[in-house]
DNA sequence: TAATTTGTGTACCGATCAGTATTTAAACTA
DNA sequence: TAGTTTAAATACTGATCGGTACACAAATTA
């Protein structure tokens, strides 16, 4: 098996699904576009679902990667480190393609519980307010766990807003208050 | 024109939409779960499009009804007010109806900005904004606009997560952090 | 009662959907 | 070089999509 043509169609597919929609690109145009036959896709992939569910999986990694990166990139502590946060959004948010978050769009139109591509999408953002959970420990908040749900919510608001709205003011919002709740946090005695 | 089958049909098309989402709601299936035949809705709707604009101003009527009421019903002053929100949030999240937001939906469904789907989600989520600004101004609040952004934030963010988690924990949480918000803009002199 | 509007049932349209069969060719492996 | 795997092109399947045509029935209006 060469692992580099189903790599190829993941990649591309998870490009075309993210500013198409799934139910919206058929796989026709998945063919069209990316100029893999069809044969070639189900051959690696049994069902639409399942080539759905390996983007969704590659775009949880894709994600975890530039975030972490990205804020780490932006904050030298972890206090300033939850606040870069919401500067990585902003960049986020100001690219072009930038078409919302991917988790929230599959769960909103696959709203079966059960189905595999919601259950991807609640663990994807599971580990992202893990991984703020743990910037939270490191900066010595007094609530580690309040704190982060909070940024959590202010996040994933902002990402929506983003998308709906079409511009990258939610991320400067989402940072003046996440400031106030991280100074509530790490500030009092 | 009979006003009530028009009504009649959007009001079941609403929630037909909303538990199966969009795309994945044929026209057939329109008919079959309603019992109202196809040429009685393409009399009243010149498309699927259509009605579905219908069912989500329609949505949004509702939703400002019921948002409005219930903050003032389990709030007494402003400022407990913006703090029912939450409350009201979590009743809204314990239904078993309940299937995320319709317009956070609709907009991931409907992706080009140009759309009057996306238009008409972004007006509702501008108007809910609207509202929670006014509370904050009415609770004299030293920057009402920042307070507001970030209980809306905080909202948005809970509905998400309520829809993909499954659970009412998210608005508990959000509340939490909507305190420290809260306190902010209004307790410091 | 006569004319008009409105709803229904049914059958249909061409397009498109996810998925498959078949054949042929190219590329890797032995 | 022979054999095996993988990709391709093409054409097809039955089901379903949004939307329409048509004939008929019921209710409203005059």
């Amino acid at each position: 098996m060469r692992p580099s043509k189903r790599d190829e169609i993941v990649h591309k597919a998870l490009q075309i699904f993210y500013e198409n929609g799934f139910h919206a690109t058929a796989m026709d145009t998945l063919v069209a576009k990316t100029g893999i036959s069809k044969t070639s896709m189900y051959n690696h992939f049994k069902s639409k679902e399942d080539l759905i569910i390996a983007a969704l999986r590659l775009r949880d990694e894709q994600f975890h990667e530039w975030f972490n990166k990205r804020i780490k990139e932006l904050g030298t502590t972890p206090r300033s480190q939850l606040l870069a946060i919401f500067d990585a959004l902003k960049e986020w948010f100001a690219q072009n393609e930038f078409s919302g978050c991917m988790f929230i769009k599959a769960s909103s139109e696959y709203l079966d519980f059960n189905s595999p591509i919601h259950e991807i999408s609640s663990d994807h953002k599971r580990s992202i307010l893990n991984d703020i959970n743990l910037l939270a420990e490191k900066a010595g908040a007094k609530d580690a766990k309040k704190l982060s749900c909070g940024l959590f919510l202010l996040m994933e608001g902002a990402i929506s807003m983003a998308h709906l709205m079409h511009g990258t003011h939610s991320a400067t919002e989402a940072k003046a208050s996440a400031r106030v709740l991280i100074a509530e946090a790490l500030d009092d005695k």
